[in-house]
DNA sequence: ATAGAGCACTCAATATAGTCAAGTACTTGA
DNA sequence: TCAAGTACTTGACTATATTGAGTGCTCTAT
């Protein structure tokens, strides 16, 4: 898209929201329930802490994300989707329906070193030219 | 999810090729047809050509992206949609109902520096604390 | 009382991914 | 011959993500 609709398209601009790395691991996570950052973390696993927290100080800009603070001690911090973010279920499950209809039958040993399954040009290639 | 459900769920394995950055951007504009190289990188804008030929090669290794050469004087390139990938149409269908909803009032001005819209904490904040 | 563990982060350094500007090698048309 | 279009590639640079450690809190066990 241009500049402009870059900026007035609202689908381009979902998609740049969404394309930043670990939101849809998030959303999908979340979408399971509220949980705590460490447990989260822990239930997302690759993503490190310092990454999201950041995401999920932009997702709750956005009004996608809800941050509670319980005052119990010790004071517990919950996430959890907003109206605005449970309604990204519908593209978590165009998501999933299409992943289980075309990577359910691949292998499962991707070769990942760090972070999260990369497409980059060679990585997938030869086990992607398997099916 | 743990290292065996990033590399076993299929929706996880699904979200971290979607969440590679251009690559929703570039399914989305395919969906339209195919185009040639530098017809599709105006078409997206902002994705520079290093990245474009890197996700191309990326989207075709798993099938999901096209590329046929044409045997013409010149010859030319063109990138199409396979059917594994015609059928992200769900997937952007989703995202787009969901932008329209939720984003489609905000105003358009995004400060967008270069690269997308990022939502790197405080970048949003201020113009999403207004809707 | 002190140690160890869990919570929710933050920081600085580094690694990786993405971008920019330019260049390559080709053909067409003026 | 020159400018422009095709489809990329290259190298330098920058933005972003990750690592690993550390902070300050509380709770539980010894």
């Amino acid at each position: 898209m241009a500049r402009d609709e870059a900026t007035f398209c609202p689908a381009s601009r979902a998609i740049n929201l969404l394309q930043e790395k670990w939101v849809l691991h998030i959303v999908r996570t979340l979408l399971d329930g509220p949980r705590g950052f460490n447990d989260l973390s822990r239930a997302i696993g690759g993503c490190n802490t310092t990454t999201l927290a950041q995401r999920l100080e932009g997702l709750e800009s956005l009004g996608i994300v809800k941050k509670t603070v319980h005052s119990v001690m010790p004071p517990k911090t919950s996430y959890g989707l907003t109206p605005r973010g449970v309604e990204l279920d519908a593209v978590i499950q165009a998501i999933d329906r299409w992943a289980r209809r075309h990577l359910a039958s691949s292998d499962g040993d991707v070769p990942v070193r760090r972070g999260t399954t990369s497409i980059r040009a060679g990585a997938l290639r030869a086990r992607a030219s398997q099916g």
